[in-house]
DNA sequence: ATTGACCTTCCACCAAGGGGGAAGGTCAAG
DNA sequence: CTTGACCTTCCCCCTTGGTGGAAGGTCAAT
C-alpha cells in the first residue's frame, strides 16, 4: 500500500509517516518500481502502536527505544514496564509541581481579591504578583 | 547602570534582558554616550516583576499585558486579577488532563503487571501499550 | 600599547512534533 | 493529451524562553 493509504488507514498524515521513518520509529520503506514507498500491511500495526503509545503521553524517543527492542527479536514486555514506570512517577512529579504551582497561584489570587487596589504601588508595577 | 550590573542586580542573564526588550517587556533603553544601555534603578523592580510572574507560571506574553496596563497609567489590579483567574483555570485543566492520562497509563501498567509475558502477540508489537 | 572585562548587533540553535509549500515525477481516466 | 490526484525530496516555519558564539567597539588598568 502507497504512503497516502497508510496514511487514511491509521487517521495520520503523510507528513507524519515520513517524519517516523525519518526519526527511526519505522523502518526504511520498500519502494515500488517507481519510487513510492510500498508499505506492508504490519506498518499499520506499527503506526496503530505508535498513536496508542503517544496517547500513553510517550514521547517518540521512548517509543522508538520500544520498537528497537521488538526489531531486536525480543518481547519489550519487560522494557515497556520500564517505561510505564517511569512514566507515571513522570506524571506523578508534573502533577505535584502543577498542583504547587496551582496552590501559589491561588493564594495570589485570594490577595488580589482581598486587597484594597488603592493600595497599588506603581514602583513594584503590581503587589499581588 | 549597565546590563551587566541590572543582570548581576536580579540574577538574571544580560541575554535575558536584551530578550525581554526585544520582547516588549522593556522599553527602548536609555543609551549611555558611547552605546552602552543605561538603566535607571524602576527597571531592576521591573525585572524583579518579571521573574515573580515567571514564578507564577505566567507566560512572558501574559506578563507583556500586565506591564502595558501599567504603562498606560492605569493600575493592573483589575487585569492582574484577570490574568489569575486564567491562570488558575488554566492550571486546573492541566492538572486534569495530566490525572486522566495518570490514570490511563496506571491501568496499562497494571495490565502489563498481570499479564503472562508469552503471550506477547509481535503483531500489535506490544500489548500492553 | 595592550590586555581583559565590558558592551554592541546579528545569526544560529535547542527541546517536540510535526505542518506548509515548492519543484518535479508518475499514473489512470476523460 | 491533458488534467488531477497521487507521489518524491527539500528546506523553511511554528511554539516558548531563552543560550551560544562571531565580529567588532569601549574603557580602565597595567
Amino acid at each position: 500500500m502507497r504512503i497516502g493509504e497508510a496514511a487514511a488507514a491509521v487517521g495520520m498524515t503523510t507528513k507524519a509517516i515520513r517524519f517516523y521513518e525519518d526519526r527511526g520509529l519505522l523502518p526504511p520503506a520498500e519502494r515500488s518500481a517507481n519510487g513510492y514507498r510500498d508499505y506492508a500491511h504490519d506498518t499499520v500495526s506499527r503506526l496503530e502502536f505508535i498513536r496508542r503509545s503517544q496517547l500513553a503521553g510517550l514521547s517518540l524517543a521512548q517509543i522508538q527505544g520500544i520498537l528497537r527492542v521488538r526489531d531486536n527479536g525480543i518481547t519489550p514486555c519487560t522494557h515497556v514496564q520500564d517505561v510505564l514506570g517511569k512514566q507515571l512517577m513522570d506524571l506523578d512529579r508534573q502533577i505535584a509541581e502543577l498542583t504547587a504551582l496551582r496552590a501559589t497561584v491561588a493564594e495570589h489570587y485570594a490577595t488580589a481579591e482581598a486587597a484594597d487596589p488603592e493600595c497599588c504601588d506603581a514602583e513594584q508595577i503590581c503587589s499581588y504578583v
